[in-house]
DNA sequence: AATATTGTTCAGCA
DNA sequence: GTGCTGAACAATAT
């Protein structure tokens, strides 16, 4: 579920709580959210050092530390974080806490334990290695360099959104979100769209996300013209009422209104 | 009791 | 090689 609007609200959250704090210890109670290290490898990195900067890139947030290492979150599906004093309020799936010498802990929560969690050196080198695309709320990330990623592209728009490779921070609800607003059927391929369609959709997905990242990610806030809220069973289309189908799109489950995105 | 869910990786196929 | 799709992964809800 964490998709870009998701990840922001987690790095302003620690952004706001955790920076500049020294780090105490920390305890792994799962190994499996651990990617490429070894629990005392990640407790030796973090001991007597600080966060000193939040950022993020897609759907990563990366920790930046007083010695210009980084910590690498990932949230899966069900991965988020909470800031609470030791010993109280800790959520139900704590897989690793940082505690920090005010007594307080930053703990990574993962229910289902597909999120990963490494200590990298250097953010620029990580991104270029892992050869993801450029973050979809990038200032620098113009509507030309979109273009240019999806020339080309064969499979559906749906699932080129999706793909981190290409950009970074669409996830499958917010891909039938851009869906939706754009009126497009689930199905459509990147080859069927001009370049002024496409135009379209990469401004649409900005004016989504940044929407998103305003009001916050309670879905009660989000305003009622967002298909987000309307995904699932027996649901209406915000616009025309009609009922919300389901199908398969590579893999997927996709949501979408069928008279409003007809093919 | 199967099935769906979610993001990423990877096998397999065009 | 390349790019795309679908299965696998974990744990839970329905």
């Amino acid at each position: 579920m964490p998709e870009l609007p998701d990840v922001e609200a987690f790095r302003k959250y620690i952004q706001s709580t955790a920076l500049h704090k020294t780090i105490r210890d920390v305890k792994v109670f799962d190994t499996a959210v651990l990617k490429n290290t070894g629990p005392s490898v990640l407790a030796g990195g973090l001991k007597g050092r600080s966060f000193e900067q939040a950022e993020r890139h897609g759907k990563y947030c990366l920790l930046a530390l007083d010695n210009s290492k980084y910590l690498v979150l990932h949230f899966g599906m069900t991965g988020f974080v909470k800031y609470y004093k030791t010993g109280t309020q800790a959520p139900n799936h704590v897989r690793v806490a940082i505690e920090f010498e005010n007594d307080y802990v930053l703990a990574y929560d993962s229910q289902r334990k597909l999120g990963e969690i490494q200590l990298i050196d250097d953010a620029t080198r990580f991104i270029e290695s892992w050869k993801l695309g450029p973050d979809v709320m990038n200032p620098d990330f113009s509507d030309k360099d979109f273009l240019k990623a999806l020339s080309g592209r064969r499979g559906t728009l749906k699932s080129t959104l999706m793909n981190q490779k290409i950009i970074s921070g669409i996830g499958n609800v917010y891909s039938d979100e851009i869906m939706f607003q754009e009126r497009l059927h689930p199905n459509t391929k990147v080859a069927d769209l001009d370049d002024e369609q496409l135009g379209l959709v990469f401004k649409t997905m900005q004016r989504i996300f940044a929407q998103v990242i305003e009001t916050g990610i309670e879905p009660q806030n989000m305003p009622d013209s967002l298909l987000t809220h309307h995904r699932g069973r027996d649901m209406k289309c915000p616009s025309c009422q009609g009922a919300i189908e389901k199908i398969k799109v590579a893999g997927r489950s996709a949501y979408f209104c069928p008279s409003c995105q007809a093919h």
